[in-house]
DNA sequence: CAAAACAGTTGACAAAGGCAACTTTCTATT
DNA sequence: AATAGAAAGTTGCCTTTGTCAACTGTTTTG
């Protein structure tokens, strides 16, 4: 039913009904926490800590929107209590990074407990099917509701991202492509010094894709000649994937070429980077060249891409 | 993933995570209520109020899973704030029936329009058929976690349940059935106080199914002879409709019957109700007789299904 | 009929968190 | 190179939100 102004009312009235379902579930979960001495809020920040690495103050802000004073006091609780330790950080002296430490782990894996322990108690209740079907939605919920809430912006890199794009990817290819040599590691690491050394405003781009005020994805242009462009470093954080913004940083970057009168562009990706792929080959690249490289810890099948401009 | 204590260790940490990203994004809506006036509890329980027809404070205790301190404290804002009125319970002197004045209504609309204008911004983003995926992945969410939380119980009725059976038994055949002569309505209350009057407990019975400590569904059984029970008032609340819980209320009136030593079990019901007959059908009940039926403001045929014990 | 359970209220108190001023450092602009 | 504005983080002040336990009066139950 759409209402006069064209409101689909009954969406609303739908998404509304399981935002108050969802309050209730949350609250009872909540309540697991109780006997742990720290609250819903600092349960959560102990947990964004801990899944990132070398995080900032603003950046547990950000990501979970909370207040800068009441961060600040849960931080400094966190570091009385020995749960952190922070050291200044080495690209801007204002912030420090923050890290768990052993107690600060170990409570960590007993809060995790907790609630893996309630939420295993609730799935008693329903068979294999039922869980199947009860992920897949949450799944699904996820990704929409990520795809309408994003705060997305592609903006230049600034001096601050370098750290981010390097561990960031680092990271990413080693948990889900195990790329895990030093010679990878270094290979990657030099390029992007490298590209910074050399940046060239006129010519090379680097654009930092961010959400919700935080670095979430990443594409560098560099040039090869006057004509020819490299993509490069191209990543996208999970959680982001599948809703389009991988092809909007693709878009900006190739806009920028044309911008700079490029009249050809490259890349380098790995065959079982299945998804980059087929955004690639919809941008209107083809496969070019491929061979076999056992460089990198794993062995894969490195492949170019072309396309004229 | 099932680790060695046989837990499935990665759909605890899915739904955990989506547990947390929903936090995010109930975070994010209950801050377009900041100019209102009132908490985000205050909306649940003005909200609550509203569509619980002649609701007491506990039972929003139970829903919202508040302390009664506490919601005593909002109810007292309420009133003052001339948002709700409350009159003694006809059948509790310690309660109160709390119902929205004009004033509160119009505080509801006011906050349910906002809630929708923002619901709606969000779902710009997305086309229709995300929309539509949304909204199934919703509802299955909700299912499925309904069933793995919901506090269920079957017990016999309380002087209290009596009006909760009639008032709610009118509504949802009005709401779904469009059941609205007072033929009808007549007919129904009757019917209840007319079995409270026979009540005898060695052959009838009232089972009331609670739901988080309210009652959300009913059965009775009469006796039309010795050998012979009526099923009848069996309802389950929407909310809980599709995980089985309409089958347990089933077979708890089947088992009385059979330890009442009933050899014959008969009940009326109405074409239409899809989900009920199948239940009838499954639980060895046959169709024995039809007829039309023009008494409840709408017509319908009305089925006779009976079983022998 | 007594004991236990229950609906609701109240006082005392603690936790949660918003807001704004302030320091120091960084960045952008000219 | 100078300077203004923005940003990271801290702190004081304050309100709101929520918990807990004791208390009154009523209902239910054995």
């Amino acid at each position: 039913m759409k209402n006069e102004m064209g409101k689909n009312i009954d969406t609303i009235t739908e998404i509304r009904g399981f935002n108050r379902f969802y309050t209730n579930i949350l609250g009872l979960l909540e309540k697991d926490l109780y006997g742990s001495g720290y609250s819903l809020s600092e349960a959560r920040v102990l947990f964004e800590i801990s899944k990132t690495e070398n995080c900032t103050a603003v950046q547990l802000c950000n990501t979970l929107k909370m207040d800068r004073g009441y961060m600040s006091r849960i931080i400094s609780k966190f570091e009385k209590n020995g749960l952190i330790s922070r050291r200044e950080s080495e690209t801007d002296s204002r912030a420090f990074n923050i890290q768990l430490t052993a107690g600060g782990n170990r409570l960590f894996h007993e809060l995790n407990e907790r609630s893996n322990q309630q939420i295993e108690d609730l799935l008693l209740k329903l068979n294999e099917d039922e869980k199947l079907k009860l992920l897949k939605s949450m799944e699904t919920v996820k990704k929409y509701l990520t795809k309408a809430t994003a705060n997305i912006l592609i903006r230049p890199y600034k001096k601050s991202d370098i750290s981010y794009v390097i561990d960031r990817q680092l990271s990413l290819y080693e948990t889900e492509r195990h790329f895990t040599s030093e010679v990878w590691k270094t290979y990657l690491k030099q390029g992007v010094l490298e590209l910074l050394e050399k940046f060239d405003p006129r010519k090379d781009c680097m654009l930092i894709l961010e959400y919700n005020a935080n670095p979430a994805g990443c594409v560098a242009i560099t040039h090869t000649d006057d004509d020819t462009a490299q993509y490069r470093y191209y990543f996208v954080e999970p959680e982001l994937r599948g809703i389009g913004v991988g092809h909007r940083l693709l878009e900006e970057a190739l806009s920028f070429c044309k911008e700079k009168k490029y009249r050809h562009i490259f890349l380098w990706t790995v065959s079982a980077q299945e998804t980059a792929r087929s955004l690639y080959s919809k941008a209107g690249f083809t496969l070019t060249e491929s061979h076999e490289n056992n460089d990198w810890g794993v062995p894969v099948t490195e492949e170019k891409w072309e396309k004229d401009l």
